[in-house]
This record gives structure tokens, sequence and C-alpha cells, in this order.
DNA sequence: CGACTGGTTGAGTGGTCTCAAGTCCTGTGG
DNA sequence: CCACAGGACTTGAGACCACTCAACCAGTCG
């Protein structure tokens, strides 16, 4: 982690579509007056399970893992996040200790806002409570939806799930079409699933050989999106 | 489902413990006026998924359950409420169809307020939008925790997890002390553990052996809590 | 009294996990 | 440039948890 000089939220791509995107000048002028901004690299962590939160993170440019650590040092992937997406704010509004770690996936630029701050613009802007309830909502939703998927579905259902789900959180390359726009590994694959990497691999390789995925590394291409929905067994 | 007399908010004995506990006298009028009261019978159902929500639930008195439909009609379990809970709140604030179903659990009263008037509290009380924000919180992390179960334990840990988790939820019979103040089908307990009803009837009988719980029927005692506690490897 | 629902028990199957043995990469230092 | 170490990835074999299917019992209701 390594502090850089401060970036402007007023011209921040990330924003406009962000739970920040309707402050106003002032607002926005406070903002960017208190907070800092840091790079991460790729597998440096932003925050820890277990540590009270002093503030709020915005992703400037990135992307995110938050994941739980059950007994063995099991990682569970409860969330990802990306460009324009707040972290932390979870815990920070329920003002308890984090519950999960989050950790770069590739090089990552980050804002930080105290708490102090945070609370500040909750109270002066009646939008920013809305949205955070909305994406509180859109949380407890896809929470509640993978909830089901993990009590009902099979490994194999589960994988086609998350292929989509990551396509629909991170789309697809600029210049290819199929290609996921971001690259994990097999073990952060299992830790979304909820399953063993060699469970992973083998599945992944039955899509390859059923003409459903391209694998290249880490690199995924999705070939038959039609046919992963079906296995999915999702309707969107 | 039957139409009852008005209750009045100003003496519920739930709404001290809810969001709206610290609505002003104002307010509590205006929600008095509006809202109306029903009583539903065990196995009734509240509100279904698919549909669009026209307004909050508040339980005056009864427990409810609210659960999504899986293919092949598998219910899973997301939730569980009892009096001073709000429910319908997630698809209202976020204004999309229920993504579950609410069905009482055992005779229910519940009142009911219509869209327009919870907006408008939302607006004129500051603290409403804070507790509401507080309270998804507390679903989500509930939510994430238990998806970390479910992808992570077997399920004979998870069913002793369920067990302390209902023990939290509604507590013990007023008269014996070990005695779980809440009675769920087998069937129930599978849909909420996220397994088949013949392996919680033959864990439980498990449990029964070794002494941990007592069982007649519905009735449920925990008779070794920490024992309990350590199969679910939970800390608290 | 049958029909029905909820609970129980048994047998067999199979999906997934674990363990173990490699192979393939990638970055590093000589 | 090569050798090497370490991590990521892959494949195989065996074990077992939990599911499904099926039969049966107990209580309840019309």
């Amino acid at each position: 982690m390594k502090r850089i000089p401060k970036l402007d939220c007023e011209t921040c791509e990330g924003r406009t579509h962000s739970v920040f995107a309707d402050l106003c000048g002032n607002e926005l002028g406070a903002l960017n007056h208190n907070k800092v901004c840091n790079t991460y690299k790729k597998g440096q962590i932003v925050f820890y399970e277990g540590n009270m939160p002093m503030g709020l993170y915005c992703i400037n440019q990135g992307k995110i893992k938050v994941f739980k650590t059950g007994r063995g040092g099991k990682e569970q992937i409860v969330r990802l996040a990306k460009d324009g997406d707040v972290l932390g704010y979870r815990s920070l509004i329920g003002n308890e200790p984090y519950t999960a770690t989050a950790e770069a996936l590739e090089d990552s630029t980050i804002c930080f806002t105290d708490r102090k701050m945070f609370e500040q613009l909750l109270q002066t802007d009646p939008a920013l409570p809305k949205n955070f309830m909305e994406l509180l909502c859109q949380e407890l939703r896809d929470a509640e939806n993978f909830l089901q998927s993990m009590a009902q579905k099979t490994v194999r259902e589960r994988l086609a799930e998350v292929i989509l789900i990551l396509r629909k959180k991170y789309g697809t390359h600029p210049t290819q079409e199929n290609r996921l726009n971001v690259e994990l590994s097999r073990e952060d694959i299992a830790n979304l699933v909820g399953t063993a990497t060699e469970t992973v691999i083998r599945l992944l390789s039955d899509f390859k050989d059923e003409k459903i995925v391209n694998l290249e590394g880490r690199v995924l291409h999705i070939l038959n999106p039609v046919k992963l929905m079906a296995i999915a067994k999702v309707d969107d």
C-alpha cells in the first residue's frame, strides 16, 4: 500500500454510478478535502476481519475480493467489488468489527474517508441514506439468492452460476466479446463457489470438453452462455 | 386471514424494540390512522414471492417464516420473524417483487401500512432511515455468516448452529428453562439447515442419543448448549 | 373407516472431499 | 542464460457424507 496524490472525486469515473452519484458541490468539496488515496498491489490487504472500521473505502480503480476465513483457514468469498464500489460500509454503519477481509485481486487505487466525514455526509445529504439503503437491499437480495444456491444446487450448477455472476459483475474484455474481464485463480473460484479447488478444476475441464467455455490459464471465455444458464438454472 | 379492529401502535409491545421504537406522537398517530390489522392462521400466507409489495407488514404477535422456493418446490428458509419485526421491507425499499414468500408458523396478528405512508414516515423521521440501515446491516451480516456455514460446514454442524439460532431468535419457554419457544416441523428445520428431512431426523436422533437435546414431537429441549456450540463451531 | 400428513427407518447410490503424486508455470538468483 | 524453488494447476484413487427412494408407522380429520 502506498499513499498517492489526491484524486479528484469530481472527475472520478466510478463515482457517477456509485452511491455518491448525487453529491452536490459543497459535499464533494468536503469529501475531497478530507480523503486520502492509496494504491494497493495485487494480493495486498485493504482491511482485516476483526479490526474496527475507521472509515469508508471507495474503489477508484481495481478489483477486490472480500472473504471470511473459517476454521482450517478456508476462505469463503462473500463479495466482489470494482471501480465505483464502496467497501467496509456494512461494519461502519453497524459500528462493529469487520466480519471479513478485503484483498486486492489486481493493482488497485482506493480512497479513504474517515468515519466522522462519512457520518456528516450521511446527515447533510438526504439522498445518501436512501442510496445506502438501496445498496444494502441489493446486497441482501444477492446474499439470499446465493444462500439458496448453496443450499439447493450441486457444485456444477453453482460453478455455472458463478461464471455468470462474474460476467455480470466485471463484464467482458473490451476487445474480446466472450472473454471475462477478470482473472481469478482456481482457488479463488473454489472459494467463491464453496467447494474444493480440485473439484473446480475437474468441472471447468468438463465445461471445456462440452464447449461451454474456453480456458487459457486464468483467461476464461464463455462460448455458450445459454447452456451455462441452463446448467445454473437461472432465468435472467 | 381476517381483518380485526385496529391495535394501537402506542401500546404495541413489539414496537418498543423495533425499527419504529422512536417514532414521535404525530407520526405514531399518522401510522395508527393509516394502518389495518389482520390475523393469520397457522399456515396462511402473508405475501407471495413474485408479487409487488404494496406496503409494510409489522408483526404484532406471532411467528413467521420467510422462504424462497426452488426447482422441485424445495423451500429454503431465509429469515425467521417474530413480534416487533417488520416484514417485506427489503422488496419495498428496493421497489421490486418479493423474492420470497412469508407464511405464518403459528396464529399471528400482523398490521399493514401502505407504501405511501411508509415513504412519508421515512422522509419525516430522520431516525427511521438510520434504523432501517442498521437493520439491513444486521440482516446482511447474518446472511453472510450463514452463507459461510452453508459453504464450509457439514449438515451436523449446521443443524447444531440452527438450533442455537432458534434459541437466540425465539428464546426459551416462559416456564421451562431449556425448552425452545418455537415448534417447527422436521421439514421446516431441514429447509432452514438446507438438507433433506430424513437427514434432520437422523441427526436429531443422534443428538438425543448423545444427551445434547431432548425431543417430544416438535418440542425441543436443549440439554447441553456447550456441546451444541462445540459441534456448531461458533464462539458466541 | 380410508385418506392424508408428518415422522421414522433402511438400503443403495453417487457426488464431493481428501490425500497423494505428479506436471506446468513463473520469477529469481547465480 | 540456465537452474532451481515455489506456487499454481492437474489427475487419480479411495472414502464417506448426505441424498434419494421406498416402506412403514402414528396420529388426525372428514
